[in-house]
DNA sequence: CAAAACGTTAAATATATTTTTAATAAAATT
DNA sequence: AATTTTATTAAAAATATATTTAACGTTTTG
């Protein structure tokens, strides 16, 4: 191979690289591991990868690419796909990062809504006995009725993430903010 | 105090004790410590607190408030508060979840969007190197060609991050998705 | 059917993060 | 100015997380 070959094939490696950097450092905020955030960025260059390449390219063991792949699966950033001939799985990394984010941010939003909207219904439920119980000083009630008015206030915000991910969801949001966009 | 009284309150700790564990364990979610977490959550049902009482609520060490509420502040989801007449620093909690919505997310976005686009940027300066120069094989030059375009799509995506952050910033999203439309 | 290839699980190790205790710095009151 | 109060920083301890090595089970192939 001519010494400026080697050079451009080194450059371009240099290149992707800078991404894979930016990209895996970046990732971690999306509350995965560097092992994951390191390999989703690594597949994002490549057409598929079996768990062998992934730990000679990354250079880390196999179960943790295992492991890796697995997590990256559920927030759908990586998919298996068929490959006839070959005994080993293969995996691709989505390269939509459209998908990747409505996947992450709407199970990341649908699991906080749940889980919120469920534990005020039920404080509700208990801060009414208090204000129905007829036992109740007038301050307890005034106490109760403040808190019951904050979370019912609150509820605006979790049904305005429910539309928020419904839009996403049904791609409506593009209507409004189109995605080719020139700055 | 009345039996019934005691139990009126109890009744209502119990309801916001339900919220916050709920509020705390989603917001482990955004990047904040357990204690930070559980800090929020339990400012949300307080007109104001200093470190002492954090200290004392919590049974947690100061420093360890400290630093939390320095996180907090950070993703302004707490703010410092001038009390008269006192020598401690007393803090409050952003009860509006569409503000701390908005400042979270705007800020982790501009972070991804910046550091990702500066990336791809210097990638493709290298790569349109690796494209003209007239020693490059047709191969190599292809592959170059081939990542760049990649890079060029994605740009696509961070385009739209931006118009999201500034829709949200100015408030305008609120056109297209209204906060107070009900299910 | 035995041996090899592949992937996953379990236990152990390594690493990083969180929290506390102790020490320091800053501010305020007497 | 000295003492006390408050907040922060630094070092240490505790805890949790990530990764690896080793063992296991399954599938495939010769």
């Amino acid at each position: 191979m001519s010494e400026s070959t080697e050079r451009s094939i080194s450059k371009i490696e240099e290149a992707k690289d800078k991404v894979i950097g930016a990209i895996a450092e970046t990732m971690d905020l999306y509350g995965v591991t560097p092992a994951a955030a390191n390999l989703y960025a690594t597949m994002y260059f490549k057409d598929q990868m079996t768990l062998d390449e992934m730990r000679k390219e990354l250079e880390m063991s196999k179960p943790s690419m295992s492991t890796s792949v697995r997590r990256l699966q559920e927030i759908e950033m990586v998919k298996k796909t068929f490959t006839r001939g070959s005994r080993k799985h293969t995996y691709v990394a989505e390269k939509n990062f459209f998908r990747s984010f409505m996947v992450f941010y709407c199970q990341m939003w649908e699991r906080e809504i749940k889980m919120n909207m469920e534990a005020i219904e039920e404080a509700q439920e208990d801060l009414i006995d208090v204000i129905k119980d007829s036992s109740s000083t007038p301050g307890i009630v005034a106490e109760a009725k403040k808190y019951y008015d904050q979370l019912e206030e609150s509820k605006t915000y979790y049904h305005w993430l429910e539309d928020l991910v419904a839009s996403i969801r049904s791609g409506k949001i593009f209507e409004f903010l189109p995605k080719d966009q020139q700055d």
